[in-house]
DNA sequence: GTCAGTGCAAAGGTTTTGCAATTTA
DNA sequence: TAAATTGCAAAACCTTTGCACTGAC
């Protein structure tokens, strides 16, 4: 149970639910595999790759395929329970929807891949300002900021 | 001939200059099809796949392999004179560095693929003001709002 | 003449997809 | 039982790379 509290209202989002609504909404079939991955997935709500999912995924029930883990990943996207990031433009890592947590940008090292969360709402004002200013109308944004992590601990990149 | 004005000074770079002192640096010999793929990029100065390089370097000059345009694109990024975009997850589209434009963030139409580049120095100064905050020391960001532009000439996509 | 650059095609890594078999509702 | 889902492997996609040949210095 994840609960979403915007500073006005407080809702809760139960993601198995959500999709279990929209597997229904548009005329799919539950499955065991699917369940098993989003469990995993939402649990353990962090950045993961397919393959991070999938290893996870066998632990809990040794038969699901790694194309399943992308066409399940591809459907909790579209729910949009989970996010795709590029970071370093190999796998895609997925994390877990604005629906369910709050928004927010990144800040990656470029040493050792460390990745911090963070929301500034003067930043999230300016980039609607901005959009507006050019006729958009906003409808997602994508924010990250690289650089050093300053970490005593950072091990740089091939250590 | 580019003009870089930062406010303060004025310098001109001229992208092949760059990119020959730098092939001179490191021992690399220039070459016919470099000094096409380079022109044809500078000239255009807009957001280029690989594929459209290779198209424009041929009506130059017919003897150029799509293996050339990767392997000067990768010259020309290390250089600072281009750089690589992934927007879509697709295939990278390159624009010229910043060294040679000013730097700038982007705003691209989900439906026609638009894409409106801009500078807000608000914002430029609030993510140095948040990577300071977490200690890291910021080597470069990527920002992108993605909406509906609102053209009336806007072609959603898949017409 | 030497050594870097090229073109080609093959290989690399990630993601998608066709299809027969299986599972769900 | 009908239709959606699965697993496998092949294909698709973008990019990199090995190698023999070419071309720049």
């Amino acid at each position: 149970m994840v609960v979403i509290d915007n500073g006005e209202s407080v809702a809760r989002v139960d993601p198995i639910t959500t999709m279990r609504n929209y597997m229904a909404q548009h005329g799919m079939k539950n499955s065991r595999q699917r369940e098993t991955i989003a469990e995993v997935f939402f649990e353990a709500a962090r950045h993961m790759s397919v393959d991070d999912i999938l290893e996870a995924a066998r632990q809990v029930d040794s038969r699901v395929s790694q194309a399943t883990v992308y066409r399940t990943m591809k459907l909790l996207t579209e729910c949009g329970l989970a996010e795709a990031r590029h970071f370093n433009d190999g796998q895609a890592l997925y994390e877990v929807g604005d629906i369910l947590g709050h928004h927010h940008d990144h800040l990656i090292c470029i040493d050792c891949g460390k990745i911090v969360e963070f929301v500034d709402e003067r930043i999230e004002e300016l980039q609607t300002e901005i959009a507006t200013k050019y006729g958009f109308e906003l409808t997602q944004h994508r924010m990250e900021l690289y650089g050093r992590c300053g970490d005593p601990q950072c091990r740089e990149r091939g250590n």
